[in-house]
DNA sequence: CGGAAGATCGGGTTATCCCCGATTGTTTCC
DNA sequence: GGAAACAATCGGGGATAACCCGATCTTCCG
């Protein structure tokens, strides 16, 4: 019996390269394909697929909100989410709504297959274990963040960091913080050298993805 | 002999997608891919392909610049984009760059197919009736943000931003542009004049929000 | 106690920032 | 068709900030 998917992806040639990878495989099938997150629920609930490959960003009804319909809506569906977000908050909403998985776009497709079969062999409702399973899972993909901010710097260092993340200048971060130029320039070193991140813009993103600072 | 191909777009699964379904059609064949602007003008140079299929967005030298100086540099190779986003000014700059073709993701493959073949029955740059075809094309999700970077900055701007808000320091920018750091200096002063944001930071946050680059 | 780690600062070198101006080519507009 | 505006390119030079080295002091813990 070969595993039944269904496609939910808003662009159609994406959608076609899916089909084309996953009919190579011998144990998939593309059982049917949408645009749209509201059509994903209504093929999911009359189709009853084993997988459901959704995207984030669709018209209508988002992946998430599609997700969580689906999971709750249909029993034995897993939902493997794709998408071309790495933003931690994404993949926590994802990951509440219920997907079994949060794969990024630029994934090889032998990942996702493997993801398919691997989320096959747990239950239909592997939520219990969905914490430690996914996100063990992306943990290559979100370029190795085991050790969170919390972990590698010291409090000041985050001060710092979450200061510089939001525009301030050295000196101003020195006078927030009552101390010396020099020594917040010895932080922003540390971090530096503790991220292996050695720009402004690189260490921003950082400090988005760790919620340090916002958009 | 078989119409050569090179995919440059930065998801590997989407390449690995639309591999797979253009070595499905009998007459034509990938001779490459890449996920990134600067290593797709190299391979463009080493291989001259006839077709490039390129993304706008992606690391380092985007699709549109990227475009640019594949057309000026590879005599014989017409450029097609795949793109998501369906903005006039793209449409507007990436003609402009030199493309061939733009075309939205959510056309069906047979499209993308036969726009490759029209491609290669016109001459090797015919760039003259360029406009009427692929406006035509993706007449349909045209939309204004007039708040967005197109808006504002200028072509180059927003290369610029975008390297920057990469991380790449001023020196790499200019060399990785083939401009003198003065130049890029330059550039950089009329952005965060014309955005009213004097940090990094906030030039960063911005480049995220505009889709310049991902965290 | 000894030693690691955190927070604090300084000196000197290098790079960047920021003001100015200048040239060339293209687009636009009356 | 010519003026005007814009875009892209570069340079000088002084102020500023970042970068790399090292150094002190405290705290905390085995």
């Amino acid at each position: 019996m070969k595993i039944r998917i269904l496609l939910a992806n808003d662009h159609a040639i994406i959608r076609e390269g899916l089909r084309s990878l996953i009919e190579r495989q011998a144990d998939m099938e593309v059982v049917a394909e949408t645009e749209n997150g509201r059509s994903a629920l209504q093929l999911a609930r009359k189709l009853t697929p084993d997988v459901v490959l959704m995207d984030i960003s669709m018209p209508g009804l988002n992946g998430i909100e599609a997700t969580r319909q689906i999971v709750e809506g249909v029993p034995g569906a897993r939902v493997i989410v794709l998408s071309m977000h790495s933003d931690k908050r994404f993949v926590a909403e994802t990951l509440k709504a219920g997907a079994s998985r949060y794969l990024l776009k630029d994934c090889a497709f032998e990942e996702l297959a493997s993801a398919i079969r691997s989320v096959m062999e747990s239950g239909p409702y592997p939520r219990t274990r969905i914490g430690k399973t996914v996100i063990g899972k992306h943990a290559h993909p979100l370029k190795q963040d085991e050790h969170t901010v919390i972990a590698v710097l010291t409090p000041r260092e985050r001060d710092v960091l979450q200061l510089m993340a939001e525009g301030k200048t050295t000196r101003n971060i020195a006078s927030l913080l009552h101390v010396s130029v020099k020594t917040v320039e010895t932080h922003r070193q540390h971090i530096m050298a503790k991220l292996d991140i050695h720009s402004i813009a690189e260490l921003t993103k950082y400090a988005i993805r760790e919620g340090l600072t916002s958009l």
